[in-house]
DNA sequence: TGCTTATATGTTAATATGTTCATATATAAA
DNA sequence: TTTATATATGAACATATTAACATATAAGCA
């Protein structure tokens, strides 16, 4: 790991980790990143096993893409979310880890 | 790692998971845990240091104090933080060496 | 006790965020 | 071209968050 050992942030770092944290640190997020751990999801499929509605995942898709931690695949009329930001996934796995051993 | 491929999260966990995430999620809080990575240190350091209002920095500290990723110890009047959550403190850092690499 | 320093707290105002509804767009099939 | 399905978007609303100010509390010392 590297030495961040400097007595502040470069404000351009500081703004990736926060708005990288905000992303994650909202539970619809969370369980949407979550589903797609597994597989690709569709965003349809995404609202119906999370019960959630769909405008709220579309909003929420987008959310993630702007900050390239999904990415899209088409097929037909359904798009297809999947991770695209592997480190990002893995901290999450960590900390649902923490989180379920506390 | 364990095996959470459940579909969908307990929602103890999602809790846990999202509150850790939002207290990480805001610049102030990542640049007060960022500084007390090198050492432990006083409400009003940390204010003159990163110019933050003393009563700012206070109610941040509060905010982490509560999520455990914070403690501190008195000597005198002066109260000094340091952090409380040794793997949550490694997961900032490796998203701050994930950002500053981007 | 009264004074000083360090920190905490209550309140408020501005801003940000998340969800919903209604509607728009895009693709494919009839 | 019409229709159906999947997804995206915009506006509005309620709620959450943040920082600031003023003030309160706590500890040590004259």
């Amino acid at each position: 790991m590297e030495n961040n050992s400097s007595e502040d942030l470069d404000s351009e770092t500081l703004f990736i980790v926060s708005q990288t944290f905000k992303a994650l640190g909202d539970p619809t997020r969370i369980r949407i990143l979550h589903l797609l751990f597994k597989k690709e999801c569709s965003v349809n499929k995404i609202a119906e096993t999370l019960d959630i509605r769909q405008s709220t995942v579309s909003h929420q898709l987008r959310f993630l893409k702007n900050l390239r931690l999904v990415k899209n695949r088409r097929e037909g009329t359904t798009l297809y979310y999947s991770p695209d930001d592997e480190h990002v996934m893995l901290l999450l796995k960590q900390m649902i880890d923490h989180a379920s051993h506390s």
